[in-house]
DNA sequence: CTGGTGTGTTTTGCATATTAAACATCATTA
DNA sequence: TAATGATGTTTAATATGCAAAACACACCAG
């Protein structure tokens, strides 16, 4: 009996427990044991070992100062930025975003759709004042920001409300969608719109501009926005400068991707 | 007989063989089909199909538009961003970096020696003209740059006469050492002065200023510097404006790092 | 010193992953 | 159409990874 899972045929298990511990350890504030290791993976020390050492050996994870203690090791940002640099779409948006950036003196910012995640695939941080902890490789909840109503845009009705199905709702702020109902008229309004005013949706105090960018066909791809404190924004403006810019920039991304629209 | 390479009893091939099929496709301009993978490994298909479907379904990677081609996922940027998140010199650096770049208008970047490479942690653009092929997560041969001297400084002439014994030497411009004497004088000069200033050593008409960083011990970690091509820098300030400012930065970063010195 | 609890490592019988080989498709070519 | 060669997939005999248990060493408390 037992037979938990009962994985498929195929499944090489090495494999999946390998980049399990990778992970936890990417997780992990501090280097971890072997020991520590074995526990959170739920495995015996003896695999937990095994799979240590391979990886050692192959310096994806290497000894912390204090000895037996692991952390990950550079060879994981190899993968990180290969994959950053296979997306042709990150390339094209870099330069134009900092330009934006420069333009309107707010952080912008390129993102995708990943799964259920908004993925921040570039980033520009404004030159003053204000950090974002938005950064090249975070992740955040679709439905809660303005960024992802504007992502979301590309999803037909039926996949949008499967979509809403699944969401945990979290209120972040009073503004946060927390039911299907609310978060698809948020959508269809982006999509109508073709871009997202936000103020203080994701976070107390925090304004952000979004608009989509269209790949050869039309779809929505990626999403271009600016985001900052409300102090950093002038939000008389809002309509009349920051808008206009964001989706010139957003223009000029699509078109590099064949976009023929305006 | 054969036997080839007898692995270490505690070796998981499994494991072993996924991540190279990760490195692999990180590696490859297009994304590959699963036949290519696996002749790409060395690998029988049927071997190849179940690394390609158990890093598949674990989301590391991803087929592409076309069917029957794999690409990496988005689900490899975590693990190469948690290994930046893990750095706390990246996350100190990166606002004073930023700084100096807008100060001095040039590209400002942070790496560190991992192995024989370079290795870039932070980085910041210029603003404007030329826009540099250093970015966070490139590698470098350290023997070849200002950035390297510089970081080299860390070991002792022993370490330093092994490692520059290993190196396959390149002559990128006709200023790059091109043996262990020439470099080790590099790196000793480093040492002694506190900083380098190399003009189209790494890259004809690339100008740059290195300046080391060091932690609480004293120990030498990581390296500012400047770069840009000529027409970016104004020579004639290099001593007096540059290498204070990358100076002053780096001290900021080291004082961070609990180092006492000046 | 003794017993206890935590390590990391090694062993070994059993369960399971692996791969050669067969199979099923799909193109292309004769 | 049949032959060819490439693909992705499945199977089954065998080679191998796996975890329980034993081991060795450390640390700490009494």
């Amino acid at each position: 009996m037992a037979k938990a899972t009962n994985h498929d045929v195929y499944f090489v298990p090495g494999l999946h427990r390998g980049l399990k511990v990778l992970e936890i350890l990417g997780a992990a504030e501090t280097p971890m044991s072997l020991s520590e290791i074995a526990r959170a993976m739920g495995l015996s020390r003896s695999s937990a070992f095994r799979l240590v050492y391979t990886l050692r050996q192959m310096e994806f994870i290497r000894e912390a100062e204090q000895a037996n203690a692991f952390t990950l090791g550079a060879r994981v940002l190899n993968l990180g930025f290969a994959y950053l640099n296979q997306q042709p779409i990150a390339e094209i948006a870099r330069p134009i975003l900092a330009s934006l950036r420069d333009e309107t003196g707010v952080s912008t910012h390129l993102s995708v759709l990943e799964g259920d995640d908004v993925l921040y695939l570039v980033s520009h941080q404004a030159r003053s004042g204000y950090v974002s902890n938005m950064r090249t490789g975070t992740r955040t909840q679709a439905y809660a920001s303005a960024i992802g109503w504007c992502l979301l845009g590309a999803k037909d009705d039926n996949t949008l409300a499967v979509f809403a199905q699944r969401q945990s709702w979290h209120p972040f702020t009073e503004h946060t969608p927390t039911d299907p109902d609310s978060l698809t008229a948020r959508v269809k309004q982006a999509r109508d719109d073709g871009f997202v005013i936000s103020r203080g949706f994701r976070e107390p105090g925090g304004s952000s501009v979004a608009v989509p960018v269209r790949n050869n066909s039309g779809a929505i791809i990626a999403c271009v926005n600016l985001s900052g404190p409300d102090s950093g924004f002038d939000f008389d403006r809002m309509e009349s400068f920051y808008l206009p810019k964001t989706q010139e920039a957003a223009l000029h991304i699509s078109r590099a991707l064949g976009y023929q629209g305006s």
